[in-house]
DNA sequence: CTGAAAGCGCTTACAG
DNA sequence: CTGAAAGCGCTTACAG
């Protein structure tokens, strides 16, 4: 910028001026300044510039997921994208691996780097180390679970009413026997889809069975493993309610294997590529990853805008897809 | 940190000593420094220290997508953030959607932000604008295809092997007319996977026929489309080679709607969720997106750290999976 | 081992 | 409308 000013033969506060638009300066000046910045080539340095800047903001936020490379997750990332975009912010994203230590040197790497803002997806564990960055003016929008001991704008899905629809769904056909596997009830939107669960059985009368409820399952084969356990019991389930996407698809493996996947029921909570294309196609709780990102977004530019009205607490809606898988009688579809 | 100095009694250079673990300090000012930073909160400004240090890195790096929530490239963005936090750097990643313009926006508002390097998947079109980049001393690795004009480090999978491979796989079965469903050309992988296919075709004896080749594909619904009208033809190809997931899914539907899933024979470059669960299972050549992100983040910490050796170009073999799909004969299963 | 001073690249009152 | 000067939060020679 030293170096534009010379060449222009203006002062540093002109070229800033001409550079960010600001204030009126005379045309032939600007013209004289444009032309030294196109003859060296230069490029403003946006972090010097939000050292110096009176709003200090350094238009990026930043995302603690539990991990990046999962669909659900980056879905998400590309729903707040695309308000950050708009905002002219870009994303720092990281993953925590659902470790509460690593969410919080993520969260302060990224704090310690200035951004803007912060959507955080919670492991279980204690939020409040970030209520110093909020008071240093962070925003904050927590998303897919409620943050502990912070009160916070937080963007979720309606977790327990969508699993309740889904075991009322199984209901509904006829089932009384029916199975839950879960993630580790530790992470809240596992629990409460246990919770649903439990609901949808108590709403028909039903006393919840702890033979017919297996957790701790994280991942596919460990829920292939627990679905088949499950399955051969002495008096088994006649449908299954699957906790989560990849939860799901081990369930569906296990029913493969067993030869019954046209004779036991499954609803699994999360849609799945090719869910559509397997034999039966399986019907879904799913939630939006996408419309949940652009939510926790646009609550955390209100808050940047100094538009947020008290702390907001966002629940969306889940939608159930029938395709086959938990549209089966509790005796089989006989195919 | 001037208020930390103030408490602690020490000067800016001490704390910033401290704080460093830079240069020795007596343990009793060490000590006051500590208790200072503890009982006032202080967190240390990283784009301050950044702008002012020697090295002016900023421990951050840019990855400009061609879309964030695409699994494979989630995968592939995984990949780099493992490698990042060996070195305590984070990501900043974006969307380009496959458009230039938006490519280089990305690329530039990254640069101005300080990154240390950049990994970029190059659109087609012109990658030059990067070299002003690079010269200022960004580390630069490509992605997924090479750049063009540009001579920099590039890792990809071997696309037109693995083509190849999945093309040989299908004459091994018997097949002599085999249909070709691709992304469009222009897109350096889609063109190198249809000349896999090419010479696969060449290397049996067989011309290629233009009637087999449907390209330009862009979605799912575009390669369903594309495969049925192919599959009606007057002599309509026995096996078809997918050149993409969104375009292997679209053709799985076709197959089932036609119901000539266990007649006509499938290989889909790229692997897919619950490949394994659709009936037949889906054979593919798959790459290990993980393993293209981690190798790129390697040669960029190389750059960065000054043992760069030379230009690398990195190619990773594919690894073709059989599933049932791809092993149909020319006359079908009969199932 | 420690501190006073300069300066990274920028913006922003303040005069003129 | 324009420029000289101060300063954002930090690091780094340079003396002592």
């Amino acid at each position: 910028m030293k170096d534009v000013a010379g060449v222009a033969g203006v002062s540093l506060a002109t070229v800033s001026r001409v550079v960010n638009g600001s204030g009126d300066v005379r045309t032939d000046l600007k013209e004289a300044v444009q032309d030294a910045i196109e003859l060296l080539g230069y490029r403003r340095d946006l972090t010097a510039s939000t050292l110096r800047r009176a709003d200090r903001l350094s238009a990026s936020i930043g995302l603690v997921f539990e991990d990046v490379s999962n669909p659900f997750f980056s879905a998400v990332h590309r729903g707040i994208e695309d308000v950050a975009r708009e905002h002219g912010t870009l994303t720092f994203a990281g993953s925590s691996d659902e470790d509460p230590v690593r969410e919080r040197e993520l969260a302060e790497a990224l704090a310690a780097r200035g951004v803007d803002g912060l959507v955080v997806v919670p492991c279980t564990g204690d939020q409040s180390y970030l209520l110093r960055e909020r008071q240093a003016g962070t925003a904050l929008v927590f998303i897919d679970r409620p943050p502990r001991f912070v009160d916070a704008d937080a963007v979720v899905s309606d977790n327990a009413g969508g699993a309740r629809g889904a075991v009322e769904h199984l209901l509904a056909a006829g089932h009384r026997r029916i199975g839950f596997l879960g993630d580790r009830p530790e992470i809240f939107t596992a629990d409460e889809r246990r919770r649903g669960y439990r609901e949808a059985l108590g709403g028909a009368g039903l006393a919840w069975d702890p033979a017919l409820e297996r957790t701790g399952l994280v991942d596919s084969d460990q829920a292939a493993a627990a679905a088949t356990d499950l399955l051969r019991t002495a008096d088994p389930p006649t449908a299954l309610f699957a906790g989560q996407n990849l939860i799901t698809i081990g369930t569906m493996r296990a029913l493969k294997e067993l030869e019954l996947r046209h004779d036991v029921a499954l609803v699994g909570f999360d849609d799945i590529a090719l869910a559509e294309m397997v034999e039966p196609g399986i019907t879904v709780v799913a939630q939006d990853p996408y419309a949940l990102g652009h939510r926790a977004a646009e609550l955390l530019f209100d808050q940047l805008q100094g538009e947020a009205q008290g702390t907001q607490h966002v629940v969306l809606p889940t939608r159930l897809i029938q395709r086959g898988s938990g549209e089966i009688g509790p005796s089989g579809t006989g195919a």
